[in-house]
DNA sequence: GTCTATACGCCGATAGAC
DNA sequence: GTCTATCGGCGTATAGAC
């Protein structure tokens, strides 16, 4: 019964498959408009212009202009934090230093994609209650990580372990967007090798 | 002649101060209103209400929106730079921490007044080409200063003084602003001793 | 399921009375 | 010089044809 299996499997399930491709299509137009123009500036009509498709249908994917950012700022927290997970699963260098390493080198990459979408997930993000307390509770993660891997290692000397922690997070995550988002932008392995020998020498100081 | 005073001087000059008066009510409402709602949010209406005049009457005193903005980072830009301005006429003290010491400190004060204004100038400040390269101008001239500083020193040890003065800069300009508007703010004492702590570790390494 | 056309609201800015 | 009333435009979101 040749009809019946086309019934149960019409043309090899195109639906979710070919929704979800749309969906990315129009999450990497909104990336590349908001880089471009701000969030405000950065249109839904200029959107799906971008992404090919028209307004209309937009909208099929996305029940509005925030839900899209939303999507965008979710999921790029999504990939970080299950960078450091993975990390963190894995063994940590001995030394302060390249443990250190690991983690800007971590904020570096992270940010190298497009650091001008970064900057406006950081800036320009409608601080709607919801997503400021998710992005919150990251970064109280962040932090927390940070202060119980100082107060555990042997080369740490600095006293005020809390203030420092906040600072080291705050260092690594707003100086690298910033100085890698700047029209001239800084060298990459340079910025590295100099944000690690300030945190290093800070907290073995 | 009591007329010919009267013409010349008419109720003692009250125009420009009044005027002055007028523009600084608007400033100083929009700087709220701007810092609760950011640019894009923070119509004309509600800082017209705010400072208790009219729609009408605020355009007398702004061409339009975009002037308010840029009144208010100039204003903020030029207490900056002479703040510098005058401790750097001064003697600045002798060892690299207490040198330190003193921009970080200045850094600080500048941001204890209104970090959320600040905040939203920094990052909601609608990037026209004229604000952005009139605060790059700022910035490239700080990092000067920085790397001269560096390298006249001798406690400084760091190589790459280049890379060190922008690392510096961004670290204190972006670090200082962030963790003093954070919902819960560092104490600025604290922050200003690690902060000064970190950096002098660095550039005597 | 994608399109075009358009409704609707909001906001910056202006006109014109007083 | 300050006000009220309103214009013009833009941008989100929807309706409805195909």
């Amino acid at each position: 019964m040749p009809s019946d299996q086309r019934r149960i499997q019409p043309r090899k399930q195109p639906r979710q498959v070919r929704a979800e491709l749309t969906r990315q299509r129009i999450l990497t137009a909104a990336a590349h408009v908001f880089a471009d123009h701000g969030y405000a500036a950065g249109t839904t009509n200029r959107i799906a212009e971008r992404a090919g498709i028209s307004i209309g249908s937009l909208y099929q994917y996305f029940p509005n202009k925030d839900a899209i950012l939303a999507e965008l700022l979710t999921r790029h927290l999504d990939d970080g934090t299950a960078a450091a997970a993975k990390v963190l699963t894995g063994p940590l260098p001995d030394s302060i230093e390249d443990v250190l390493r690991v983690f800007v080198r971590l904020a570096v990459e992270a940010h190298l994609d497009d650091p001008h979408l970064l900057r406006m997930l950081i800036e320009q993000a409608p601080r709607s209650d919801e997503l400021l307390e998710r992005v919150g509770r990251v970064k109280r993660a962040m932090v927390g990580h940070t202060r119980a891997l100082l107060e555990g290692h042997p080369e740490v000397r600095v006293a005020d372990t809390a203030t420092a922690a906040r600072l080291v997070i705050a260092t690594v995550e707003l100086a690298v967007h910033d100085l890698l988002a700047e029209p001239d932008p800084i060298d990459a392995r340079r910025l590295e090798d100099e944000m690690v020998a300030m945190l290093t020498r800070y907290v073995t100081g």
